[in-house]
Order: structure tokens, then sequence, then C-alpha cells
DNA sequence: CGGGTTACCTGACGGC
DNA sequence: TGCCGTCAGGTAACCC
């Protein structure tokens, strides 16, 4: 479900349910399964906590206690927060955050793949371990540029799409992204990322920051499960270039969309387009 | 070791 | 109608 954008969407919903601190009165876990099991001491360390920041880090979230321990939160395929009022329960709700102000906070995921963790502090220099492989931020003009994606290109032997979408390389671009940037990059998804010319690879970073700077303007894309803090749709998904659009005609060329597998998963894009 | 494949889980959809 | 196979915004544990 949410790559880098949906992400930052539902970021940017929370931190405006915490503009000023809120103190989280109860938690009720509704099960503990999911693709870890969350730790038995979430509740106890959560509870009389209070929020007073969200941040984003590659798709993970963490909302910050002013003791500086954590929530951590990952989306997997189909995890979405929501805020709500008592009553209000849907199925495959998993927790529930009530808030001193009477909302709720409300973790769904059918799948079962997102993750509720604790951290224990966040302070300067303390990097959460599920953060120390990640690559860099995309957005960051600093940390994502030519050079750096060149060099880790360089000796790769997989494909350019799957390279991508490793977050080692670089954070928050899943399998729409890769595919709609590669389309705007003019580059095919199953070239061997060694052949990647330095000039390609300049192409593809602004590529990548463009279009995720985009869907994130769109409020995210909205396929199945997705949604934002207050249920409301993405937009992004009427804009896909090649995303689900295997056999229809290439917006620049006319020429039909490619579809096959790559990395175990669904890409597409324009043969002519795309060298 | 790097890189491909599979498992985790539920629901939606198409074909028979 | 209903059953079965396939596929889905991610990640990580496996295999070679």
């Amino acid at each position: 479900m949410p790559e880098l954008p949906e992400v930052e969407i539902v970021r940017r919903g929370l931190e405006k349910i915490f503009v000023r601190p809120l103190k989280i009165e109860k938690v009720q876990l509704k099960r503990w399964d999911l693709r870890d099991p969350i730790p038995r001491a979430l509740p106890r360390k959560l509870q009389g906590a209070t929020i007073e920041r969200i941040s984003r880090r590659a798709k993970y979230l963490l909302f910050h206690t002013t003791t500086q321990g954590a929530l951590l939160s990952h989306l997997g395929m189909t995890g979405s927060w929501r805020v709500c009022r008592p009553g209000e329960s849907m199925p495959h709700d998993h927790a529930y955050l009530h808030l001193e102000d009477g909302r709720i906070l409300a973790f769904r995921d059918p799948r079962r793949f997102g993750v509720l963790d604790w951290v224990e502090s966040t302070r300067e220099g303390e990097v959460p371990k599920r953060f120390l492989h990640l690559g860099p931020e995309p957005l960051n003009p600093q940390q994502f540029t030519a050079e750096y994606l060149q060099d880790r290109l360089r000796g790769r032997k997989s494909s350019i799409k799957v390279a991508i979408m490793n977050q080692e390389v670089v954070v928050g671009v899943g399998n729409i992204y890769a595919s709609e940037a590669l389309f705007r990059a003019g580059i095919q998804p199953a070239r061997r990322s060694l052949r990647i010319t330095r000039q390609e690879s300049a192409r593809l970073v602004v590529k990548i920051r463009e279009v995720l700077e985009e869907a994130i303007a769109q409020g995210g894309s909205t396929i199945r499960d997705y949604s934002h803090t207050d249920g409301q749709a993405g937009q992004f998904q009427s804009r896909f270039a090649v995303y689900e659009r295997k056999n229809e005609a290439c917006s620049n060329c006319q020429s039909l969309i490619k579809h096959r597998v790559l990395g175990g998963r669904s890409t597409y894009w324009c043969s002519r387009c795309q060298r």
C-alpha cells in the first residue's frame, strides 16, 4: 500500500492532531500478532504518555512522546491510521489510542504486514535498529544526489527497478513510484543497474524526487485500502502514466504499455519511450 | 557475498 | 452461486 507519499500524508494528518501535545489516556490492543508481535510492554509505555510530534523516516512513522520514547509504526501493505470516536470500530482494527480530548486514533491493517513497536529513545545520534540499514531520504537533495546513486548502482547486477526499490539504496520508493519514476526518466525497468550512465542516474534522481513530490501534492495514491487519517482518498492514482495500465496507449507515443514481473513485483513501462 | 524466490495474511476479482 | 487460483502500495528470511 503506502509508499513514501502516502506515509508522508498520514504523518501530516497526525501532525495536525498533535499541534498541541496530547496525552494518551488509554491504549487498547485487539490483537498482538502483526508481522512482528507487538511488544507486551507497549501499552504500558504508551499509556499516560504525551505525544508531541510525529516524524517520518523512510516508510516508518514515529510518534514522539515527551519522555523521549516513541511509538514506531509501519503501514505494511494495508495499514492505516484514522481519527474516530468511541463506537466507530471497523473490522481489522488492531489498536486504539484514546486521546485526552476524547478522540481515538485507530490502527487498522487487514493483512497485518504492518508494525507497531516501541523505541526507547530517539535522542540525536540514537537510531532505532530498524533504521540502521536505510538509505538516504529521496526528498533531501543533499542526501540523494546523482553521484550517490551512480555510486550505489555501480557493480550492481540487479535491474534498475529492483535497485531503486531497495531501501538500502534509497528509501520510500515502492512498486508504484518505481515504475512511474523510470517512465519519467526514460529508462527501461529491466536494465542492469551497472549499465545506467551517469547522466541517466542524474535524471533518475530528479524524476524520483519529482514523482514523489507530485504524489504528495495530490494526497498520495489510493488503490484499495489507503486513506488519509480523516478517511479521504488520495488523488494521484488518476495520474499514473504506466502503473496498472497494461495494454493501454502510452500518453506520450501511443504504443502499448508493457507489463512483466521483476523481482517478484508487477512492473509497467513503455518500450518506446524507455530505453 | 549478492541476488532471486518465498512466506507472512486477508480480501477482491475473474474464470469455470 | 460458489469454489479456486491469482494478485495486491512491503519486508525479511531463506536459498543458491
